[in-house]
DNA sequence: GTCTATACGCTGATAGAC
DNA sequence: GTCTATCAGCGTATAGAC
């Protein structure tokens, strides 16, 4: 708290007449974001476009997000867990949702054939985390073009990095 | 420490009859696991066989070091910030050398025609990031066989997760 | 709405008896 | 080598003057 009032030109106690507690400003930020990813899941779900579109939709969507909010989304990772109460019930149950949601994204592409049978579990697990740690790599590279990111990560996120025929 | 102390029988104050300090305990743990990687690493790079076997291999290792050191490995994604010292340098040194070598074979797997050319530090890092929290995933997954996640690793972080022609 | 002063809980670590 | 007692620092937060 010391830190962000400095950082504000004032001391510490008076950051308390803008905010009840350290807790509040956590989940704000949490929640906020967490609205950000599900809200950005509805408008892919509502898409009439094949589901593997929508998966490349989704790594977008990350993209756009991770740059737009990169200090707020830099929480996600680890921070969650000092959530207390509704905030941190309310923060899981997005985030269970969210992932849920995307697993069934890939249970349709493998149904409509644009997938290989795969496990599920593990490659959705494979491409979420790397999505969550994009916030760490673009702070160190913000002067790439964001769209050569967003196809880079469509690509070897889900086609792969090998040298066989792509898309 | 009083946590640490408890989960041995002790008390807090006891504890310092056999270690230094918490920040011993810290360091300890995440340099004999840099060792690891960076033991492992050596010992991929001197293998006579294509590059792009040394990176499946590569993978291979990330996923038996997060088997069989799941606890102290959980220190990786976040703990290391902490370390102070010669210790932080000793640890940022090995880190650095390990994804530089990464990094590398990568590099030799786009010359030999076996990856295409693509952005090795998106991509690198993106595999990097899957096997680092890969630790997370096996925590809650500890029935699954080791050479299928290992199997099933290579095959979605190399050569993707899409329905054509794999390996 | 900002300040100074201060409360108070927690945590890493030490002293010294046994 | 373990214990009890205790310390010193830090971090969040409140009280009350201005």
């Amino acid at each position: 708290m010391r830190d962000i009032a400095k950082a504000m030109g004032m001391e510490a106690a008076s950051l308390y007449n803008h905010i009840d507690s350290k807790q509040s400003i956590l989940s704000e930020l949490l929640l906020n974001i967490a609205k950000e990813f599900t809200d950005g899941m509805a408008a892919v779900q509502s898409m009439e476009i094949p589901s593997i579109k929508k998966l490349e939709a989704l790594v977008s969507l990350h993209v756009r997000l991770t740059v737009q909010y990169n200090d707020s989304i830099s929480l996600i990772p680890g921070e969650w867990v000092h959530l207390e109460g509704k905030s941190i019930r309310e923060f899981t149950k997005l985030r269970d949702h969210y992932e849920l949601a995307f697993k069934d994204i890939m249970k349709e592409c493998i149904k409509e054939g644009s997938l290989r049978d795969q496990n599920i579990e593990i490659t959705s697990f494979s491409i979420l985390s790397t999505l969550r740690w994009l916030y760490s790599w673009f702070s160190k590279n913000k002067n790439i073009d964001v769209h050569i990111l967003e196809e880079e990560m469509i690509q070897s996120l889900i086609y792969g990095l090998k040298a066989t025929n792509i898309d």
